[in-house]
DNA sequence: CAGATATGAAACGTTTTGGTTTCACTTCGT
DNA sequence: ACGAAGTGAAACCAAAACGTTTCATATCTG
């Protein structure tokens, strides 16, 4: 019942590279549909059905101004991919052991290139617990 | 030179449902087609046009065994998508609103708990620059 | 009101996708 | 050696995806 009946479902939706930047572009700010295929070598009108794939997986929502509608980014609906992801993430334990030795190693002369390793690594085991 | 020249991207790739199920069952175990395809309602061959998709796409390593050819996950293209997905992860700011504000009311009794949570926010912070 | 602007819907065309069936090749077991 | 088992490649098909052009409609603006 709480099924929005997705015609398009998220994996689908950001299957293409055209979708992928339209979402990056509306993270920033709301945005009506001319205003976006300005960005694109494609015509409006499908830029416009890019849009509505997005709809339909609930990854945009549009609001009517005047004569325009104004789209914008909810990302609501990557909980779902974020999920499916997580179950593959134990199996980069080796990976992560492996990293972590690295970055551990207080012999590392480089400190200042640890951060973002560090950053990363703290970011997935921070993720974890939400499986297994 | 570094790139694999996928002509199947991961995005792509995980987005036929059946090729879902696929890495799924393979997550347990290596296993040959016909094994795979038995799960399955459609052809072997079709099955085994899935599974070049995923290999293609890097989900998926194959090894020669005798006359059976066995697959296994291979998680690390995924890692693309967690990044694709982390940078998206700074919009979910109702979650993270509540929980700020629920570290810095400082009315809260038991100041130990709240540990987690700090860091929790301050690592977030810290990554926002990447971007904007 | 009249023209420009913003947009979605419809009709249409081309390319991909996901599937099938058939065929050829290699390897295993007797 | 010979048939069975395990696969991939090829040819073919229907449907979906992605794009375009054209048309209709609603809303500003002067």
């Amino acid at each position: 019942m709480a099924e929005p009946s997705p015609k398009h479902d998220v994996f689908q939706a950001i299957a293409d590279p055209t979708r992928r930047q339209v979402l990056q572009m509306l993270a920033d700010q709301e945005m009506p549909v001319t205003a976006i295929s300005g960005h694109f070598p494609i015509s409006r009108t499908a830029v416009s059905k890019h849009l509505r794939i997005l709809s339909d997986a609930g990854l945009v929502k549009e609001r009517k101004v005047g004569r325009e509608t104004r789209y914008r980014l909810d990302t609501s609906p990557l909980l779902e991919l974020k999920r499916w992801l997580a179950f593959y993430e134990r199996f980069w334990e080796n990976k992560l052991a492996a990293l972590q030795r690295f970055v551990e190693s207080d012999d590392s002369a480089g400190a200042g290139a640890d951060a973002g390793a560090k950053a990363f690594l703290a970011l997935l085991e921070r993720d974890d617990p939400a499986e297994r």
